[in-house]
DNA sequence: TCGGCAAAGATACGAGGTATCATTTACGCT
DNA sequence: AGCGTAAATGATACCTCGTATCTTTGCCGA
């Protein structure tokens, strides 16, 4: 995983540093979605938080990493799939399952054009709980 | 409209003080979604930053206002209509519909539980260019 | 009118993120 | 292989947004 990240950095132009390669092998290991600061905090301290912030920008440009919002406004990330999809966010366990070839975009499009709207773009998170913690009951709130 | 606020306020069993109807009479004027700090240059300026945000954020839980995520991440308040609805907003001039009584919730509600997820909110945006901003043209990008 | 308690303002703090800048390093070129 | 240059790094300072703390102020019910 770690060398396909660093593949489509090479593809960009940018250049292989041994910063990224620390970065890019982190990410691979990461089962969740991550914040920048959490992963930080696996990386060689000597590696410079705006190195950190630089380097998830431009995944997150290339495509590699997609934004997740939290609902509490957290900003974490997470390898992204695909093109655009969605996210249904377990807020119980903190898991996340992709939302693709969804009806959703459909939907959007018509309800904006009834109100005259040129869609370019939207945001979407889902919040609840995942098959999982829904089974394992009540006990939890 | 600033009395309103201060009513819902007051139903609530929050005080009438001074800086709250300042703060209410500042939101009453805004036309369009703005942020906290915006929001507080319209503001005598012995009125804290705190009061600002403490009354930003009991007017949200008191469903007055309601919050706009930007595309580029910012955070917005706006006046809430109704109770749960999304926003169109206008990336070219910035303005914004609500999107009510919409079919978005079904199509989620479905797609959600077939992935076995068990639904308990989201958090939409519309990105586009309103009716009029798409009507004046392609001159602006 | 007066006292308790909510609210205000000042202040400091903390997280998250960016600008600046001198130094280091990758890598295309010969 | 060695070199020159532009890219990238790390340190640092800084900024914004938001919150915690604490003392003082002032609302409002008895």
């Amino acid at each position: 995983m770690s060398e396909k990240i660093l593949d489509v950095l090479d593809e960009r132009g940018y250049r292989s540093t041994a910063p990224r390669r620390a970065l890019a092998a982190a990410i691979g290991e990461q089962e969740r979605h991550f914040t920048a600061e959490g992963l930080r905090t696996q990386l060689p301290p000597n590696l410079g938080r705006a190195t950190v912030y630089r380097t998830l920008k431009i995944l997150v440009e290339a495509g590699v990493l997609c934004r997740v919002l939290l609902e509490d406004g957290d900003l974490h990330y997470q390898l992204s799939q695909q093109g655009h999809h969605h996210h249904l966010l377990c807020v119980h366990c903190g898991s996340s399952q992709d939302l693709t070839g969804c009806d959703i975009e459909d939907v959007l499009v018509s309800t904006s054009s009834r109100h005259g709207f040129e869609l370019s773009g939207h945001w979407l998170e889902v919040y609840g709980r995942c098959r999982e913690c829904a089974k394992n009951g009540e006990a939890a709130a």
